[in-house]
DNA sequence: GTACAAAGGCGAAACGTTTCGCTTAAAAAT
DNA sequence: ATTTTTAAGCGAAACGTTTCGCCTTTGTAC
């Protein structure tokens, strides 16, 4: 048996009261301060958590659900929100919903259940009803990354519309004027990213024909399968905008295997996210790069804000993100 | 407020007793059970996780503390044991060591404090002190992939030295003789593979100078140093083998910087685990591929074994790492 | 020397479950 | 018809903390 608070004041002849005020920084004399640090260094006690949690309705652990672990971008972000959390004495549940929003929903049960003080999401979707159990539970809740505007919710992001319209006006500015897209259309960021190159496009007085347009799902799959029909085109496109990092890495993955074509003599690249793959990689890409870090450092702050009973008014952090030079675009004559 | 068993007990007229048999599935009149069902609905009951666990010493939550998340091996191996585990209904706590055995040392007091049922771990180094508390606390551990055969732990992992072995045994009967290693010196894993190395070496009468052994630590930054060294040897190896993840995406890094050097034709690489990195990087590469998922399942498999109160003999669990081909060792004549 | 405030301590109740031992009613066996 | 077994339910205690309201002691100001 381990031993308890009640042991302690066995020890001491101290009430249960008083060891619990020593244990949580309150008044105690110096003289029994003494005698309950020396009982709790004989007895080897160690508070239980599970208990105080019963009663302060407390966990001190933070629920983070991401859309897939196997997305860089979350593994990244889970790695910086660890270390914060953890410096402050937090632990972190983590739930992957593998892009099902059914699997979303449940998890956000799950955690309610484990009686998580907040939680920090990167959403499947743009359905947000699955959130509803947090809400009537009064958890907190920090959408990150696929976060929508519109929601009840606080959020951080980046303005990922003109994000990709900057990304797509410096392929404009390099001459090019067959651009391609390719990305994810299943969800918010995706359909954002898409209405900045589409924006950018008109803007510029150049349109964009079907064959050009691959709009699919978040995967390194779809990345490659993408680039190798644009490969085909008869009328190649000189300049591919890849909206996140696996589709990425999938079209790099079909430029590399073809024999004829050739980056960035052949076709331009601009990817998304420069995660540890991208220094690998030949040739060195031009990238859009967002601020993982900053995003988890923004995150924290603002679910341990709520936690700690601060109700300001819903609030929407926008971060920027910027362009990482590199040799994968050519300029043309 | 949120509902509680009493709440249901005052709505139904049965009483606690009866209503916790029905909720962990004990024996209940069908015609009270229909009652309770409907209390439930109508009040929107959900289970007291935190109440459970105080009485039941029972979490459901497994502690997951890795040597680094930002290694892949470790983000790949939690996402497996992810999955087993929330179908489970396991919640998973992960912590981050940093590669410092003090922090290693927290997270498991950590853990043992947020009462979890069981660890996995992949430890920093091949010191077992900081495992001491869960001893005594009798929370079962499971080590994996760094794990010790001398330990007094249950572990999972592939027998190192003969996969090395394979791995080097290979490049010879591929007619090379200067053959180096870059590998981390550090840990258990990376020493039995330079082991490994250096018994093939010796048994195929090839001898290795000192500028050929890399031995440092399990960074993408140190295979990227020592790759940059080899190349610029008078006498460069013809063939190297990287025994990580991390070093062999440094290695191939300072390979594609390099305008003369060319893999395979003027330096044959040999890396190991086939994460996601390895499908876009050029020149394929031969790699030696740890069965990460299965270690997962292990894992799992053993630390719930454990749990659920199997006492049997302090088990060591040893998989099959298999070769998988590419094309970056060149055949010497 | 009186009044008052502040500090330190205490007992008991509360948090929301599970479980133990007991009782009763119903079913089965004799 | 009587006994035995089984099923179902109950009350109360337990898990290990925190917290509330109250009491005592000590110190301080007038």
């Amino acid at each position: 048996m381990p031993t308890t608070i009640r042991d302690i004041s066995k020890e001491t002849g101290l009430s249960l009261a008083t060891i619990s005020k020593y244990l949580n920084g309150g008044n105690v004399l110096p003289e029994n301060r003494e005698k309950i640090a020396m009982a709790v260094e004989k007895l080897h006690y160690e508070v239980n958590e599970i208990a105080r949690s019963l009663v302060t309705k407390k966990t001190r652990t933070i629920g983070v659900v991401v859309y897939s672990v196997e997305c860089a971008f979350n593994g990244s972000f889970i790695h910086y929100v660890n270390n914060i959390l953890s410096e402050k004495g937090y632990g972190l549940l983590i739930c992957d919903s593998s892009n099902d929003e059914k699997k979303e929903a449940a998890n956000i049960k799950f955690l309610l259940n484990k009686k998580v003080d907040g939680m920090i999401v990167t959403p499947v979707s743009n359905n947000t009803e699955f959130l509803k159990p947090a809400k009537t539970a009064e958890v907190p809740v920090v959408l990150v990354d696929r976060a929508l505007k519109s929601s009840e919710f606080d959020c951080v992001k980046i303005d990922n519309r003109t994000t990709a319209m900057d990304a797509v006006n410096l392929l404009i500015k390099n001459n090019h004027q067959k651009i391609a897209i390719i990305c994810s259309a299943k969800e918010y960021t995706g359909i954002e990213r898409y209405k900045g190159y589409r924006d950018a496009m008109s803007q510029a007085g150049l349109s964009v024909p079907a064959s050009y347009q691959k709009k699919g799902i978040h995967a390194m799959e779809y990345g490659y399968e993408s680039m190798k029909q644009l490969l085909k085109l008869k009328d190649r496109p000189t300049a591919v905008f890849m909206t996140n990092y696996e589709l990425t890495l999938g079209a790099v993955m079909a430029v590399n295997e073809s024999s004829e074509v050739n980056c960035p003599e052949h076709i331009s690249m601009l990817g998304f996210d420069d995660l540890i793959l991208a220094h690998v990689i030949q040739p060195r890409m031009y990238m859009v790069v967002q601020p993982v870090k900053e995003m988890g450092e923004k995150a924290v702050e603002q679910v341990l804000r709520r936690i700690a009973g601060n109700d300001d008014v819903s609030c929407e952090i926008n971060m920027n993100a910027h362009l990482k030079r590199g040799n994968s675009i050519k300029m043309l004559a």
